[in-house]
DNA sequence: CGCAACATTGAGACATATCAAGGAGAGTGG
DNA sequence: CCACTCTCCTTGATATGTCTCAATGTTGCG
C-alpha cells in the first residue's frame, strides 16, 4: 500500500486510460486529487457490498472482479488490465470484489473527488462512457460463453480472448500473441468459465494432446495452431 | 413500423429515460431528430453484426438482446424495459440482436444525430453513463447466475428478479409484485438462464408442487411464498 | 371445432461435478 | 545442492444434474 508520487506525463497509460481526454493543464488539476497505490498479488482493493469510497485507473498489472455466492462458490465477472477503470461511480456500494492477480499499480481517486471533477469535464465522462459500453459488450460475450458453450468451447474461446488482451500494447509480459503467461492459476480460470478446476485441467490436457497448444510452465500457454482453436471456440460475435 | 408524432411532454417515460436530464427547450431540439416507432411482438429492430444506424429509448413494451452461436444456440444477454436505452453509441457495429417480446414503442434516433446532440449535452451523456453502469452491474449479476448456479437456483433468482423489474413504476401489466405475466415463453426463459426448455418446465413444476408458486396461464406466475424463493435463489449480491 | 404452437412429462444418455489419490514445481532451510 | 514441504496441478473412478429424444397434453386462435 505504498504511496508514490509520479507525474502523469510519464504514466504508462497516459494515452490509453480515460485521462487521455485531458490536456496537461487539466491533468495537473486531476493529479491533485489522485494518488498512486501499489497492490501485491492477492491483495484486495474493495469488497463486494462495502461502501464505495474509491475509483481508480490501472497503471500496470491485472486484477479480477468477483462475485461470491455465500458458500464458497465464486464467479469472476471481469478482468482489469492497464488503462482499465475500476470502481463504481455514482453508486454508494461496491458491486464486486476487486483483487490484484499480479503486482499492480493503480491511480486512485476518492469517489466523490472523481465525480466532482468529472462533472466539470464532460470529455472525461465521455471516455468513461465509451469504456463502460465496451465493458458491457465484453460482459455480454462472456454471458454467452457461460450460458451456451461446452467446457471445451469455453476453454478455447477463453484462450483466444486472453491471448488478444495480453498482447494489447498496454500489457507487458506477452512476447507474441501466441505464447503468453496467464496471470492466473487453474482455479481462477475455472471461476472465469463457470467450471471446476478438474475440468479446466482436463480440457487443457486434451488440447495439448490434440496438438493445438503446448503447456510448459504451469501458467504458460503456447498456441501452436490458432485456426482450429478459433473454430473450436464457436466464436461468432 | 408506423411512425407517429407524439410530444415528449406527454411521454410515459419522460422522467425516467435519459431525456429526464433535459429541460423543455432542449427537449424540443431533441424532438427534431427523433421519431417514434412501433414494433410488433417478435419484430427485430437490429441484427448482431450489422452496421449500427440507430439508437433508441423504450417507451413501452419489453425487448430482448440476444447473441447467437452459429448453430441454433442463443443466449439472451439483456432485457430492455420502458425508459431503457438500446443501441450502441460510439461503435459502428450492432453488438447484439434486438427483438421486441411484446408490442413495443420506441423513440428512435439516427446514431450519428444522437451522438452529435449528446456531445453538446453532457447531462444527457451523464444519464447514459449512469444507465450503462447499472446495466453492467446487472450483466455481472447475470454472469454469476449463469456460471455458478444450479437450475433451480437460476429459476428462483430469475423469478425474484423479473417480478421486481415488472413491478417497477414504468411497467404496466403487473398487478402486484407477487402476481405477474411473463413477457416471454419457456424457450426464452431457457435462453436467459442457459438451460433447456425442458429443464425450465420441470423446475417450474417442482416449485409449483412445492407450494412456492402457482401457475395459471402459460405465462402467469404467482409467487405464493417469497421468502423461501429468495433463499433458494442464493441471492447474495 | 380443430389446428398449430407451446408446454409438460418420461426414459435414457452424456457431460461435467465430485471424491480421492498421486505428481510436479517453487520456495525454504539444512 | 539436496531433501522437505506446501501448494498447485493432473489423473482416475464414480456420481449426478442437465440434456436429448420422444411422446403426450394443453392453450389459444382462426
Amino acid at each position: 500500500m505504498e504511496q508514490v508520487s509520479v507525474a502523469c506525463a510519464t504514466c504508462a497509460v497516459r494515452n490509453q486510460a480515460i485521462c487521455a481526454a485531458l490536456d496537461s493543464a487539466e491533468l495537473t488539476a486531476l493529479s491533485r486529487i489522485r494518488r498512486h497505490q501499489h497492490l501485491s498479488a492477492g491483495q484486495t482493493l474493495a469488497w463486494e457490498g462495502d461502501d464505495a469510497f474509491v475509483v481508480a485507473s490501472v497503471t500496470s498489472g491485472v486484477l479480477k472482479l468477483t462475485k461470491s455466492l455465500g458458500d464458497g462458490r465464486e464467479q469472476i465477472v471481469g478482468l482489469a488490465f492497464p488503462a482499465d477503470f475500476i470502481g463504481r461511480p455514482f453508486h454508494s456500494k461496491t458491486t464486486n470484489t476487486v483483487t490484484a492477480l499480479t503486482d499492480t499499480d493503480i491511480c486512485v481517486f476518492r469517489r466523490s473527488d472523481f465525480e466532482n471533477y468529472a462533472s466539470d469535464h464532460p470529455q472525461l465522462e465521455r471516455k468513461l462512457l465509451e469504456r463502460t459500453l465496451a465493458e458491457l459488450d465484453r460482459a455480454r460475450d462472456w454471458m454467452t460463453r457461460l450460458g451456451r458453450k461446452s467446457a471445451s468451447e469455453k476453454i478455447c474461446s477463453f484462450l483466444i480472448d486472453i491471448s488478444e488482451r495480453l498482447s494489447a500494447d498496454t500489457c507487458i509480459g506477452a512476447t507474441t500473441a501466441d505464447e503468453f503467461e496467464l496471470p492466473f492459476g487453474r482455479q481462477q480460470v475455472a471461476d472465469i468459465l463457470g467450471l471446476t478446476i478438474e475440468t479446466v485441467s482436463r480440457q487443457l490436457t486434451a488440447l495439448k494432446r490434440g496438438g493445438l497448444i503446448d503447456l510448459s510452465g504451469r501458467r504458460t500457454i503456447h498456441i501452436l495452431d490458432r485456426t482450429p482453436l478459433v473454430e473450436a471456440a464457436e466464436t461468432f460475435a
